[in-house]
DNA sequence: GCCAACGTTGGC
DNA sequence: GCCAACGTTGGC
């Protein structure tokens, strides 16, 4: 955590495709953290290096899963940094254009909180009117880094309690 | 596996 | 700067 946090909590949504990056991966890992990296789209990127700061609330949503589902919950916790693997070659994510001078992709660290209990699924999601201005419902959205409103957040945790 | 929606690329 | 083509995402 930050000591010098300056503005209040937010909250956001990050989706993973468990097959590659699943909450029991986050849970497992070293210390409880990875990095969030190889997003490659820009609003995404803009949310990862500009909007989020230490502290913040995390929702970890399975997509391409069944259920799909808002499984756990995790933190920021750490700034943003430039995504290591834009440089390396080898990586599927290797982005030839950037350079450590002028890197256009950026990863921030993340660790785990919980496991819902109770996964609160897409298809309750899609009836509440707190979650209406979630993009994850929106028709055709893939932004895979977005914003949560606090009332849907709120929501959200007491859903995963029961 | 299908395909609609979206973002990016590149020719002009 | 337009826009068609293409690749990707992600629910169904």
């Amino acid at each position: 955590m930050s000591p010098t946090q300056t503005r209040p909590r937010q909250y956001w949504l990050l989706k993973t495709e468990p097959q590659t990056f699943s909450i029991d991966d986050l849970r497992r890992a070293p210390k409880q953290t990875t990095p969030w990296d190889g997003v490659r789209n820009y609003q995404a990127r803009n949310i990862l290096r500009d909007a989020m700061a230490v502290g913040d609330g995390v929702l970890i949503y399975h997509s391409c899963a069944k259920p799909l589902a808002i499984v756990g919950r995790a933190e920021v916790t750490s700034d943003s940094y430039p995504d290591p693997s834009q440089f390396d070659p080898q990586n599927p994510y290797f982005d030839g254009a950037a350079t450590a001078q002028n890197p256009r992709w950026f990863a921030r660290d993340i660790t785990f909180v919980e496991a819902f209990k109770r996964p609160v699924l897409r298809d309750v999601l899609a009836h509440l009117p707190q979650c209406a201005d979630l993009p994850l419902l929106r028709r055709g959205s893939r932004l895979s880094v977005q914003p949560v409103a606090h009332a849907a957040w709120g929501l959200i945790l007491a859903l995963s309690e029961g």
